[in-house]
DNA sequence: CTGAAAGCGCTAACAT
DNA sequence: ATGTTAGCGCTTTCAG
């Protein structure tokens, strides 16, 4: 036996076929009968041949690579549900077979996604977090880099993304409370910049407008979504003014900060001060887990980094026209953490 | 201006060179005058050129593209140092311009390891968390792929590595007990299979040895290296027999769960109790922010994956010959959860 | 049903 | 210093 480079061509030669008539056995071709197919199959898994990935893509203008471009600082937080998207994603290239291309960016992003773009590196790519107005959708649509997005985002032209329902979300967990006679809410919310954030600020906002009934004044806090920030919000909140009756959180970290806050001021969550959250279903950062349990709508972030790599391979093979706009569901668990306002 | 494919044909052809010519002249070749290499520049700049990396790799045999094969498990964990260790990488591979593809697995790794050696999809791999004794180095050696491994191994044949000095660090942390006058201490280890796991085992044994101590039956615990095994095992250990007079762990999350056990006993760190560990500083989870502070080995695993990925760069480049072997150093900072056994 | 031949876009001898 | 000419390993017309 020797060791040939197992390529096309060393097989054609052993099995005396031509390059093209193996080259269509191996992907079933239909113009190929069916013990051609086997014995070539035979052949190739003996050979221990695999199709070399650079000269298909050259030759098919494809990679069977998705990329997923993202802030290089979103590994170094300490808290992140970027490993919950990754490991979504992940699981998706698995079961379709694709390759994926990790793509972190220090401040150049535009830069790596037109790298993206012109070296032919990958057959799309998945972008995160979009701004209120977002300059990657127009810079994306112009390369011609099918892409999906993680999140909404406001743009003329269409185009293909998977969010969480943000706006139903915070609307009912805003209702929960008002429905439990809390009228002193504060809302620890994202960073302004960011699309999802807006939009829970307005559901926030709309649930109070349907009621006919005013928010505090600056109800809404727009910092980072860390326990640290929480902590330090609700401390500050807690500190001036008159006590609020509830806290709205945008994630469970910032919630776990908030009980803290309400621990070191002595009060009960549930008793004294409600919280309720949004919870993304971060690994070890559940909301049934903290103490008393947290009300919180609950969805799973693994899941929507699935379907948005799911989705992303849909487009490129055209299984589903473009664009695809996905809006995930969410469940409202009542937990221990929410009790009515004014209560013994 | 007509939209051109933008590729070296038409670039050349608008130049009046040959394709050669500005290939060479884009890539700096030696043999082109400055002027020549200007001009096409700024063409390329231009026209919007950028190489099509299939077409290059296919010429070169060459990707830029390095691969990180790990078990998708290790994502959907709610502890690990994953994320640490590919912040690392991210930021070596993008210092460095080439591309991270991340392979996960659920069960066959060798099929991706095979994988991405005969399609040529990447100029080498970085594996992980090495077995005692692991048949992907041979595995590995026979595909002809470069790789590196994160973590040492039992091996024939020689193979790069990057590691932390585990046997060292073990070896201190337990002297430090021993010196403090501890008798009874429990080693909460972690699973028995990988080597590092072995070399902390054996570096324990060697620091009591040394001694003609010898320590506890059961002393070392073989178990995974989470908050919940490291309470679960400390109540354990705390139920059965004699009190220990120390606990020794493999990581700070284990650590915490012994803070949470003895807690929950009544017990004091340091005063009853004194508990050191190794800490690889995982973002959000640093031994010095444990109360009372951790004693512990500091490594940085962030910086142990940046070393990991440049020397596979540099082997892929041949900027440094194989095999590179790396021992990461650690610090040993004492804080306050170790004090003198038996003391008041 | 199968084969011959022409590319895919680039690099790298080998000329000149 | 620049051009010519083969490939790299595969897919895909186009003929038979």
């Amino acid at each position: 036996m020797h060791q040939k480079a197992a390529d096309l061509k060393s097989l054609a030669l052993a099995l005396g076929l031509s390059q093209s008539t193996v080259s269509r056995a191996l992907r079933a071709h239909p113009a190929i009968p069916e013990a051609t197919r086997r014995r070539v199959a035979e052949a190739a898994e003996a050979a221990g041949y695999r199709p070399n990935a650079r000269a298909r893509g050259l030759a098919t203008g494809r990679t069977e690579t998705i990329g997923l471009v993202f802030p290089l600082q979103r590994l170094q937080l300490p808290e992140t549900n970027f490993v919950d998207v990754l490991a979504g994603i992940s699981t998706a290239v698995t079961a379709r077979n694709y390759n994926l291309l990790l793509a972190p960016f220090e401040d150049d992003e535009e830069g790596v996604l037109r790298k993206l773009a012109s070296s032919k590196s990958v057959d799309g790519v998945m972008i995160t977090r979009p701004l209120v107005r977002d300059p990657r959708i127009a810079l994306l649509n112009t390369l011609r880099l099918p892409f999906v997005v993680h999140g909404r985002t406001e743009a003329a032209e269409p185009f293909s993304f998977v969010d969480t329902d943000n706006d139903t979300a915070f609307e009912r967990l805003t209702n929960l409370l008002l429905d439990y006679g809390h009228r002193e809410i504060v809302f620890i919310n994202g960073l302004a910049q960011f699309r999802y954030v807006a939009a829970r600020a307005a559901a926030f906002a709309r649930a109070h407008a349907a009621r006919g009934l005013a928010p505090l004044p600056d109800a809404v806090e727009f910092v980072s979504m860390t326990e640290q920030t929480g902590f330090v919000t609700a401390m500050r909140r807690l500190a001036q003014g008159p006590r609020p009756s509830a806290f709205l959180c945008g994630s469970v970290f910032q919630a776990r900060g908030v009980y803290r806050a309400l621990a070191q001021h002595g009060l009960a969550v549930g008793r004294d001060v409600s919280v309720a959250c949004h919870d993304d279903g971060v690994r070890g950062c559940s909301a049934a887990d903290l103490v008393p349990a947290l009300t919180a709508t609950v969805t799973s972030i693994r899941s929507a980094g699935e379907r948005l790599a799911l989705d992303l391979i849909d487009l490129i093979e055209q299984i589903a026209p473009a664009p695809v706009q996905r809006i995930l569901p969410f469940d409202l668990v009542l937990r221990d953490s929410v009790a009515l306002a004014g209560a013994p």
